[in-house]
RNA sequence: CGGGGCGUGGCGCAGCCUGGUAGCGCAUCUGCUUUGGGAGCAGAGGGUCGCGUGUUCGAAUCACGCCGCCCCGACCA
């Protein structure tokens, strides 16, 4: 484990030096021989380059998603999608570019956007003066968007597919990619180019909008407690931390090893704000002409970097079963010898009596790794990419009818290496009850970790300031495990939570959310003094 | 866009101050020996030193301009 520790008080004032020391000591080369102090930003890129994730590319801001990162990814996708249709939504396909005078409809929404948004405006290049470039004369009429988001083009569409209540509610998704230029950029996390699913909604009352965002909320902290294996607090956003043309946001929030919370999904009721911009309306059985109310929902490829930075650990990354790409990895001790042969021939069989099982509704993902490399390394290769068991076979295996494994999720024992042995059957028939246990271990260290790390006990902003320090732009104290702190407050608005929001940002902390489970009765309110009326997280975020 | 730093084989770096035909570790390839907990030895391949202009007999090294990346701000899933 990177920053944590279990229990007590310990975690919130003992800083990480020793776990950042031993970081990647062992496991990541890379940072092992270049002598810098690994700090946790480091620790996280080197994970997703050893684990063999995503690189960076040519093109400023975006990432390529290789072949592994990708596989994590596409399990995302089944399993989501399959809740998104349980849930009753149909998936669609809408255009990459929106004109431009569709974003230019709903100005909170333009404004929320404008700056961040990539604009196609030729549609020919020209050789001018020796060097290729956009032909004056191909200049388009009116420049395209490449979609940040898509509320503005389906909800075009929704206008002219929604005429009657009996078309409500329209609920719609889709998987696609969207451009935001942002400033900074990391791997997974923020990248200019993001995939994600983004749902659309329309209803014909207040009350049906918000349950639907409510229960695509449950969907997100669901699928991200019981697949991801990575816990959150979903609760809403304030006022200021809105989605540009919302009237309510809501959000999941993670603590990573870090400390630092990590915004995994949001879920947003619209109100009649786009309908307005867009006309979107229907007849009720009235017969009178009203607009819908809409809402909209997404997770994104950024999910993936709260895998990494829930689960990593000092030998890579450790991926849940659930969405391991390959659960179970079969790596024969080969040794250019005439046994070779029956060694192969038994993992063969191996991994095919190991296909038949199931695990999370689905066959086991069992790969018998015959690439043409030493042993150990590819041992290494899969402790790296965090195949939660690594199964090891040579001729004594064989000649025993045995397996030897590993289980990426305790892969040590102190500082050896602990493997297990089983006879070759057992193992098969435990086996879909290994990765459910592995799966359990993953988010209960996670649970635990979040758990125990919101302090309840600040109630002036003089103690929370004293508890995060003070914001000197220095690195190290930054970099130092914090966690979250949960207040009470009056919930102002305007001016003056504008002016709580600045205080904050001066100690690099926001508000995260107000946690959905509220109790009964409030503290006084930590910035104002007033009567507190909910309580809110604050904390460190990415 | 402001402030700071950095661009040298795939990765991480040295060399620059004091100009003289480019070096180290890891990785890669070949061979031999090894192999049940990140192998050893020997050899090999691979670099427009970010780009351009200038100074100079000679530029990775000095000067000027440009480009890109990283960190800190502003922005954000």
């Amino acid at each position: 484990m990177l920053l944590t520790k279990s229990d007590s008080e310990e975690q919130f004032t003992g800083p990480l030096e020793a776990g950042l020391e031993t970081c990647m000591q062992r496991a990541l080369s890379v940072l092992r021989e270049s002598g810098n102090r690994p700090n946790f930003p480091e620790w996280y890129q080197t994970v997703v380059r050893e684990a063999d994730m995503a690189e960076p590319s040519p093109v400023r801001g975006s990432m390529i998603i290789k072949p592994w990162g990708y596989g994590v990814w596409e399990q995302i996708q089944k399993i989501l999608d399959g809740r998104i249709k349980d849930t009753g939504h149909e998936n669609c396909y809408f255009p990459l570019f929106i004109p431009l005078s569709f974003i230019a409809k709903e100005a909170q929404h333009v404004e929320g956007f404008a700056k961040e948004m990539a604009v196609v405006t030729h549609h020919r290049l020209k050789m001018i003066d020796g060097k290729l470039q956009p032909d004056p004369t191909a200049k388009l009429e009116e420049p395209l968007v490449v979609r940040p988001t898509s509320e503005t083009i389906i909800g075009d569409a929704f206008s002219r597919w929604i005429r009657s209540h009996r078309d409500l509610p329209m609920l719609i998704n889709q998987w696609a990619n969207v451009v935001r230029w942002e400033m900074r950029t990391r791997l997974f996390l923020r990248t200019a180019e993001f995939l994600w699913q983004e749902g659309h909604t329309a209803h014909a009352d207040a009350e049906d909008a918000m349950g639907e965002t409510l229960k695509m909320l449950e969907v997100y902290r669901s699928f991200s407690e019981e697949t991801l294996a990575m816990p959150v607090i979903a609760g809403e956003k304030s006022a200021n931390e809105r989605f540009p043309g919302a009237d309510k946001t809501y959000s999941i929030e993670a603590m990573m090893q870090d400390g630092k919370a990590l915004q995994a999904g949001t879920s947003h009721y619209l109100g009649t704000h786009f309908a307005e911009a867009q006309n979107i309306r229907f007849q009720n059985d009235a017969g009178e002409l009203l607009f819908c109310h809409t809402t909209s929902w997404g997770v994104s490829t950024r999910l993936i970097g709260g895998v990494i930075m829930s689960h990593g650990d000092d030998d890579g990354l450790r991926l849940p079963p659930a969405i391991a790409p390959r659960q179970i990895v079969i790596v024969p001790m080969l040794r250019g010898k005439p046994e070779d042969a029956d060694v192969l021939t038994f993992g063969e069989k191996l991994a095919a009596d190991l296909r038949q099982q199931t695990a999370f509704g689905e066959r086991l993902r069992v790969l018998l790794d015959t690439k043409d490399i030493r042993s150990a390394e590819k041992r290494w290769n899969w402790v790296r990419r965090g195949a939660p068991i690594i199964i090891e076979i040579g001729p004594r295996d064989v000649a025993g009818g045995a397996v030897t494994f590993m289980r990426r999720d305790a892969l040590r024992d102190g500082d050896k290496v602990k493997s297990t042995n089983a006879p070759r059957d057992q193992f098969i028939a435990d086996a879909p009850r290994l990765l459910a246990e592995i799966q359990g271990q993953l988010f209960t260290e996670a649970k635990t970790r979040l758990d125990s790390n919101i302090r309840r006990d600040v109630t002036t902003m003089a103690e929370l300031e004293a508890f995060f320090g003070a914001s000197t732009g220095d690195d190290d104290e930054a970099a130092e495990f914090k966690g979250w702190v949960r207040v009470a407050w009056s919930r102002p608005d305007g001016h003056e939570l504008q002016q709580i929001e600045n205080a904050l940002k001066a100690l690099k902390l926001s508000i995260r959310n107000a946690p959905l489970d509220q109790p009964s009765n409030y503290a006084n309110c930590i910035f104002t003094g007033a009567p507190g009326v909910e309580e809110i997280l604050i904390a460190r975020s990415y």
